[in-house]
DNA sequence: ATTGAAAATGATAATCATTATTGTTTTACT
DNA sequence: AGTAAAACAATAATGATTATCATTTTCAAT
């Protein structure tokens, strides 16, 4: 795999957030920067990545959101906002071990809470 | 809200199947008792039944599926054949309470696990 | 530095799931 | 039976995502 300059640079754009974006967000940004980025690019990179397990994809509400922070940790969805909060905490392994299927393989798991958020209250 | 034939038809075939099945599939399925069901039919009324709180709306993969049975349970996504199946367990509460930031309120949340299931291994 | 093959890009068309529109039919009451 | 609200079927429209394709960039080997 190559590193062009738009794959770094949406790589580190994520790596600098923590507002979790959308394909369409991080265009708009990246355009700033980048004017002839391409919003195809932008998909490409972000499912790659997803692919490689460079980063993380959020299948909440309606769109995709991606998250480069990859440690095991959860989300907190606005049902007002949209916006897509950190909740670093890892579901505790026996969990997991307990509750998943004879004869199932779990490769990995999220968690999603919704409601309103401090701010929409 | 008036009960049509067709509603009728959408939760009761809902309520009768554990497959978690998308808008298409309530459809295809459903066309051969009522052979001129609409597809829009299918959304509005799996959304509206969603509002309502008698069926849950799973966004796990690209597609939504429907879920008739509202306990508190989770589920699993087969990542090699797409299947939804169910977890029956709850979040304790008390990681819920331990973990959700100030201020934010809490309503639901969906816990999808992803692996390769018992059948595709 | 130059080259050449593989990979990536930008622009745009195509796809797929879902939602909106519109004119007609059912439903639930009176 | 009559009526207004709700729901319907058919289909067009939308919005997010993916595919196509001709051109450009990357990178390792010369």
């Amino acid at each position: 795999m190559n590193f062009s300059r738009q794959r770094m640079s949406i790589l580190e754009y994520l790596q600098n957030t923590t507002t979790h974006p959308t394909a369409e967000e991080i265009y708009q940004d990246l355009k700033q920067e980048l004017p002839n980025l391409s919003l195809a690019t932008v998909y490409r990179n972000c499912s790659k990545l997803a692919e490689l397990g460079t980063l993380i994809r959020l299948d909440a509400g309606g769109k995709t959101h991606f998250d480069a922070d990859i440690s095991d940790h959860q989300h907190f969805v606005c049902s007002k906002c949209g916006k897509v909060y950190d909740m670093f905490f890892s579901l505790p392994k026996e969990i997991i071990d307990t509750n998943l299927p004879d004869g199932f393989e779990h490769e990995n798991h999220r968690l999603y809470f919704f409601g309103v958020c401090k701010h929409c209250k």
